[in-house]
DNA sequence: TATAAAACTAAGCAATTGCTTAGTAATAAT
DNA sequence: ATTATTACTAAGCAATTGCTTAGTTTTATA
């Protein structure tokens, strides 16, 4: 009785998070979300709703896309603190841009828009981190010396220096990354 | 044989930088530095010449205030990696605001506008980052026991970490922010 | 006191923003 | 084939962006 869309949905939200990835939200116009996505925008606005729905989305996307390539890695790992090293190796391949890196689309996120940042966003953003962290405090209990106390203080340290990270993934260069890193790992 | 400005320019640059390190570049208009700098358009660009102009006497503004807080305490202590520590805590308390904090101008300025950054904003933040670098190889050379090369992996090491402490201060609380430093510091 | 230079006010500029809407084309059930 | 439903195109909306300009006010000098 109706006329079929011409776009899946998934694929065009694929292309969108990458060009929120790259520019962050309020650099990216629905003009240039038009033309990445290779809609119209009213098919946006009939999909989504509007710039944040479009957006919302990609953040799903995103979390998905890390999930796969990060966090599934070291939920499957036995290899304790070595396994959330390779964590911080993989994100860094993982944001990999044509030159620099392109840093966490999350904190780039909360970087950007701070307090300004949809709740609805703001929580889909705090769950993955706390998945994170919580992925992180049980590869730290292989080490059955640590005590709750320092596990959660490692934890806490490590989940700031990810942040570090993804940041100075975006400025710095790749040795200087990679000092980060062993440093980081020297005292765990 | 002409009119007198009703304003000193340093002042309403104070204003200002204030407002774009709330708020970052994009986010803070014309028409809001207007009212937070108390001047008209008209002066705002006969003083500064455009936008930009204003963001980079704000830069220097807040390079002037950071190294009157943070660098020259770093500069004159004797207190060698426990300096540096200090350096970490104050940058804290520089950054505060009312609720949370507004991290580092400098850095978030880079993570906005990344690569298109005006060229010579970006040479006044890399000026800024190596100056403070030259710094914290003053303090690590205190120890004579480390050579050249750990130094200089270390000095990287803390560079990172103090980017990831300035994003982190955005979002975290106050005791995963010290325990970040202090577990940061552990292995020096 | 008259004058020229600079600083003010405020209205307005084109361009861009996120979003809407009027009109047309496609589709599946009747 | 007709019809109801949905998706498309593309033009256009008000609001905001960074910036300019026309006209007025102030000021130190001649």
């Amino acid at each position: 009785m109706a006329r079929k869309k011409e776009y899946i949905e998934e694929e065009v939200i694929e292309k969108a998070m990458n060009l929120f990835w790259r520019n962050g939200y309020e650099t990216t116009s629905v003009r240039m979300l038009e033309k990445e996505m290779g809609i119209n925008q009213f098919s946006m606005y009939s999909s989504f709703g509007n710039k944040q729905g479009v957006f919302l989305e990609s953040v799903k996307c995103y979390k998905k896309k890390a999930k796969e390539a990060l966090v599934d890695k070291l939920k499957q790992s036995t290899n304790g603190v070595e396994a959330i090293k390779e964590y911080f190796y993989n994100f860094i391949e993982f944001s990999k841009d044509t030159k620099t890196n392109k840093g966490c689309l999350l904190t780039n996120t909360v970087n950007e828009l701070g307090e300004h940042a949809d709740t609805v966003i703001m929580s889909e953003i705090i769950k993955f981190a706390t998945d994170i962290k919580s992925h992180i405090i049980k590869k730290l209990e292989t080490d059955k010396q640590k005590d709750s106390e320092t596990i959660a203080k490692q934890a806490n340290y490590l989940m700031v220096s990810l942040q570090g990270l993804s940041v100075a993934s975006k400025m710095f260069e790749k040795q200087q990354l990679e000092d980060f890193i062993e440093s980081a790992f020297e005292s765990l």
